[in-house]
DNA sequence: CGTTACACTTCACATTTGTGAAGAAATCGA
DNA sequence: TCGATTTCTTCACAAATGTGAAGTGTAACG
């Protein structure tokens, strides 16, 4: 089964990066010269639905852009069962932060849940380019930051909201996972057994 | 009611630091000058349980230090309830990081739950200091990695583990929470009603 | 020393969530 | 297109947690 680098037009892989640039710009500028540099340094993977991209027990090789599609994060409990940790949807930077930035074996996977357009950059390049704003020191604080934030408020609503209350904020403010993403996946993600999910839906329609 | 600076001896404040170069060594290599100019450049304060160092609404003057005491990190919900974010003790570093790096207004409010000792240091002091390896982007860099990890750990608890188990959790790794926090406020940390986590208490005795 | 305020426990009852099994629906691969 | 597999729903019952009130400490402060 070959799930990767299906060979797309020159056209298709221009409008990968038109998006990325598009996303990068909200929190770091890019000058048309280092646009030019990242063209070489990311490359454009097209992944099917099901995809493990990266796997627990590895070392990570890539940092990951989701251009479009969806990707989960998830590892398994001392029990052998799976726990969805993330859950994120295009255009957006879908990483193991800390085992990628420090290439210590992860005990994540990133699993593609439906088709995915990514832009990859492998650890040698993201070193290689760190003259670039987007692979420096300041942006990476930037995410950094991001994602500390992301996770405080995610605290803050698991342990101030019920689980219907927190499948009702992630409809409005994710409509598109709660549509593509199996009923599993988010379940785990917000706290909950499957069957509790069903039954919060089924109170809703 | 005076809360700040209360007169003690240059022995106990050598104290102070030198618990913090012992906590900081962990993370970071500081050569003696260094030691000499943080000296300089943080301050040591004693403060009395129940005070609010920093507060919501304000933009946080000081980066804190724990040498001792606990402290929390709370702010006030859409309907004006407390929410109890963090609890800690020393020796660490306390602050409300994303607020205080950006020095832009800050929703959270720093709460000593007991007398704390502890050295602090302002933002324009943090800057004039970039060049020695605590302040340094890559001690910043490691610090957020290390909440980063504890933020996600933390939501796995939240949304794999029980009330009693989240409890249990936390009487192993931090029993001096336990013993020296009002049950209230531990309750709001675990996502709990504190009559739920009072049951919980009695279930375990 | 006594008053006041706050924190903690306890209780009965309501609500939410977990559990496991069974069947329906959707998806996948040949 | 047709089985095979997986996911989703539904149900009844169990367990966990929320709620509000009442009563009992316990610490703080004058």
């Amino acid at each position: 089964m070959k799930n990767y680098k299906i060979i797309k037009t020159e056209k298709q892989i221009s409008h990968l990066f038109q998006i990325f640039f598009d996303y990068v710009r909200h929190l770091v500028e890019i000058p048309e010269s280092d646009q030019e540099h990242c063209k070489e340094i990311f490359e454009p993977v097209f992944v099917k639905k099901g995809t493990i991209l990266e796997s627990e027990g590895t070392i990570h090789k890539y940092h990951n852009f989701i251009v479009s599609g969806h990707m989960r994060n998830f590892h398994h409990d001392e029990n052998g069962n799976e726990v969805t940790t993330d859950i994120n949807s295009g255009p957006r930077f879908f990483t193991s932060y800390y085992h990628f930035i420090n290439q210590s074996v992860s005990n994540e996977n990133l699993h593609c849940i439906t088709d995915c357009e990514l832009l990859r950059i492998s650890k040698k390049n993201v070193e290689k380019a760190s003259h670039i704003g987007l692979t420096s020191q300041e942006y990476t604080e930037k995410v950094l930051h991001f994602y500390l934030q992301s996770s405080k408020q995610r605290i803050i609503d698991l342990t101030t909201l019920t689980g219907k209350e927190r499948y009702i904020k992630l409809m409005k403010a994710h409509p598109a996972i709660v549509k593509n993403v199996p009923l599993i996946y988010i379940a785990s993600y917000l706290g909950l057994n499957p069957g509790s999910l069903s039954r919060i839906r089924q109170e809703l329609s």
